[in-house]
DNA sequence: TTTATAAAATACCGTACAGTATTTGATTTT
DNA sequence: AAAATCAAATACTGTACGGTATTTTATAAA
């Protein structure tokens, strides 16, 4: 069995991560994590060393939770323009997924942290660059593998293709409205299969 | 002659909005804004009824900049092709263009007030409709003259393409690589070329 | 079941926050 | 130039902040 404190710290970090990310960094107070969590200062700075390495753990619990869903939706099935379809799917419904979460976690921490926190900035920086390598494997396998054409080098398409997944998050969330996120992904299907395909 | 106070307020918003559009609303504070300005407290809370006030204020100075670009953009030529080749040149140097005001006022203020304050989320929205609509109208302008052709109708086709040019504001800036605005921009090019051209 | 240890609660720092009532100083207007 | 008005500086609220030293309580080992 676990000790106490890893499940303490454990239950910390999910408490606390959809506030973290909805609030941002500065805007949430760690008042509003021992009302959150139910917990005082001392057990909370028992576990943590302070605000930020506690924003961090947070960060990267929801970020994992992202790329676990990335990396399940890009080994569906067995060939490369499933797997890019099953991605442009997944994204489709990213405003329900992220829902829990508080909203996209790269988008809010990425812009959030820009100005305020070198640390989250980076992480983030990290995150997409590990997203776009995702990809862009899948696209490197299935040319590799004879399944589709490739017009540019595989990391460039990737980057190309995220960059108008990560458009459609960010206009769905700021104007509150999930259609941003459905025509985009309708009009990514097109386009990837008119690219892609042999 | 202006009145002093009036000069005093567009002083304290030309200087005062950069730093909220980089820190955040929450992220700054009131001693950061005294220190930039050379002012006191006594001398803002005098021109602004309170930190909010200012904060709405700096946004609408940032977003009327923005708007005033894009109408140049938009104007240039007779042509509807043309004015949205200028507008995608314009965004092509976004990030040297929004330097000045500590990056892209929509995107910062809209992810940073979407879980902190609700009258700055709703001033961004407002700002991205009016965008969209500039863009529609152009389009519908463009095909009502038979310059060109429209798959779709023109707010929608407005939209999708916007989602995009904000897509790669949001990576250049959370990437801090502006190799993003300038491939998707080349690749809009491209894309509103084939779609839009007779 | 007692003893050692680990975890969480309490109570408290010093500081920085947004905001304000009052005073001083600078403009206008007469 | 004097009087009236307006603008800005000063000095000060009360509160909430992140963080910590210490005490209390719970857990695990003997």
């Amino acid at each position: 069995m676990t000790k106490k404190a890893e499940r303490t710290t454990a239950y910390i970090i999910e408490t606390v991560a959809p506030i973290f990310n909805k609030h941002g960094y500065i805007g949430t107070s760690m008042s509003d994590l021992t009302e959150a969590t139910g917990l005082t200062k001392g057990a909370i700075y028992g576990n943590f060393e302070n605000k930020e390495a506690l924003a961090l753990s947070a960060f990267e619990h929801n970020r994992n939770m992202l790329l676990r869903a990335i990396d399940n939706a890009l080994e569906t099935g067995n060939e490369a323009l499933a797997r890019i379809y099953a991605l442009l799917n997944f994204y489709r419904q990213y405003d329900v997924f992220t829902l829990p979460m508080g909203g996209c976690p790269i988008l809010n921490v990425g812009v959030d942290a820009q100005g305020n926190n070198k640390l989250l900035a980076a992480a983030v920086k990290e995150t997409f660059k590990e997203i776009e390598g995702k990809i862009a494997l899948v696209l490197e396998n299935g040319a590799n593998r004879n399944e589709i054409k490739l017009p540019v080098p595989p990391l460039q398409f990737a980057k190309q293709l995220f960059t108008m997944i990560q458009g459609a998050v960010a206009m769905s969330t700021m104007m509150q409205d999930r259609k941003y996120l459905v025509n985009t992904i309708a009009y990514l299907e097109f386009l990837v299969k008119q690219e892609l395909k042999k």
